[in-house]
DNA sequence: ATCGTTCATCGCAAATATACGATGAATAAG
DNA sequence: CTTATTCATCGTATATTTGCGATGAACGAT
């Protein structure tokens, strides 16, 4: 009786959705800013860079990879990660579109009986 | 032992992070567009328009308006809500700036050695 | 004053998310 | 083969989110 509901949505507002909850946590924020910075790096790597245990941190990369923010790639046993550019950029479209859409007709918001 | 740590990561990702939260269901998108084509409506129309109750629609609309998404105003015994347009502009740019910062530097991403 | 409408909030149940220790798989090095 | 390193996953505890019925507050209309 929660959190069922999400299928009865447009797959447009599923998908955004999707995106946004894998930005919804600061460490995930902060990942892939690391990850944009150091060009390709392993999961040790971040880990050191973070307030959080291996598990965690290899959760959170899980999370980012499951909405292909992120790719990894297994070397031996060692993992390398990077940002997916492509992949970004079209999520980074999407919003965009969004935002548009939502920030288009609105110069008749309550603001004008605000006062 | 859990969701705890937000706090130790810097208030740029904590910020945007929040807004993404809110961003990260169906719904909250969903209000979003009709509140952006209705102009101003009350929250019975939106319930209309959601496969959800009057109670969650009126969650969801808390959690818009604590992230200034959306403002509201008490009208009586019905209540107007609508877009708030400034505030969004801001968060756009925003989330603009982190995406940008996040896509520059990745020509040198693992696709390189993808294949 | 009473009633109906509109909505926020409370209290609860169930689902998810967050975090971590422990374990195990995979490989490199010895 | 043994060991050390790197990481994913499992199991578990706790916190948060989602969803709803029930209730009550606020007002307009009667």
């Amino acid at each position: 009786m929660a959190e069922h509901k999400r299928h009865l949505f447009d797959k447009d507002e599923i998908d955004i959705a999707e995106v946004a909850k894998a930005l919804s946590h600061p460490a995930r924020l902060k990942i892939l800013r690391i990850l944009s910075q150091m060009n390709v790096c392993m999961c040790g790597e971040i880990v050191d860079l973070l307030p959080l245990a291996q598990a965690t941190v290899s959760q959170h990369l899980k999370e980012l990879k499951r909405v292909n923010l992120v790719q990894g790639e297994i070397e031996g046993p060692k993992t390398c990660y990077c940002i997916n550019t492509d992949s970004i950029q079209k999520i980074f479209e999407k919003f965009q579109n969004y935002f548009n859409e939502i920030n288009k007709e609105c110069n008749r918001s309550c603001k004008t009986k605000k006062k």
